[in-house]
DNA sequence: CCGGATCCGGCTCGATACTG
DNA sequence: CAGTATCGAGCCGGATCCGG
């Protein structure tokens, strides 16, 4: 995604390439649902209270981007659980600044 | 802004907001512009490419957001001058780590 | 010099089906 | 269960022209 790709190749530096991402439809609540720990997508889809081609869409950018592994069981029913990457829970403490950010004043 | 309306209405609370505005184009930019010092508009165009119209829509919300200030001088040309809050200015940690976060692996 | 007004193409999103 | 297909509406951004 950022690393050979682009979002909708508008911006062409890092930074504002996850800006452009985190500035979409649902992107921030599924990065902050899925820091809680790995979730299937109906888990996601509940919690999130998006539309499955919303969140499929992020969940497939965020996989391409690195930020997210997709996990899928052979199994009936089928289950597929995403994952966090290393890379993407660093992510947590910026977060967690801008958030602070936001709430104070 | 954030505080009584919204960027275009998606998103309901204050951290989404932001990252839907910080996602729009140039928003970024400017604000990594003005980081360095107040300026007037023509110094804000050419320094980050954007169209008048572009960096006239993302100011106004700036200002509406409580992010800058704009100090209009009653001179022949006329004179603007941007300038950001000291709300905004304590955005400056959390870009810098985002940066980094970005730039790394 | 600092924008505002307008027109328009394209992408994003929402809603509603429909499958492996 | 975990998505994809399709359609349509609406917003965003680009370009160009105009005004105080």
């Amino acid at each position: 995604m950022w690393y050979n790709g682009a979002v909708n190749a508008r911006s062409e530096n890092r930074i504002e390439m996850v800006l452009e991402f985190l500035g979409q439809k649902g992107a921030y609540l599924i990065l902050r649902q899925l820091l809680e720990g790995p979730q299937r997508f109906g888990e996601l889809q509940e919690r999130t209270q998006l539309l499955p081609r919303t969140l499929s869409l992020r969940l497939k950018e965020m996989e391409a981007a690195g930020l997210v592994t997709r996990h899928r069981f052979a199994e009936v029913p089928p289950r597929v659980v995403y994952e966090l990457t290393p890379r993407a829970e660093k992510l947590k403490p910026v977060m967690d600044a801008l958030e602070e950010w936001a709430r104070e004043a």
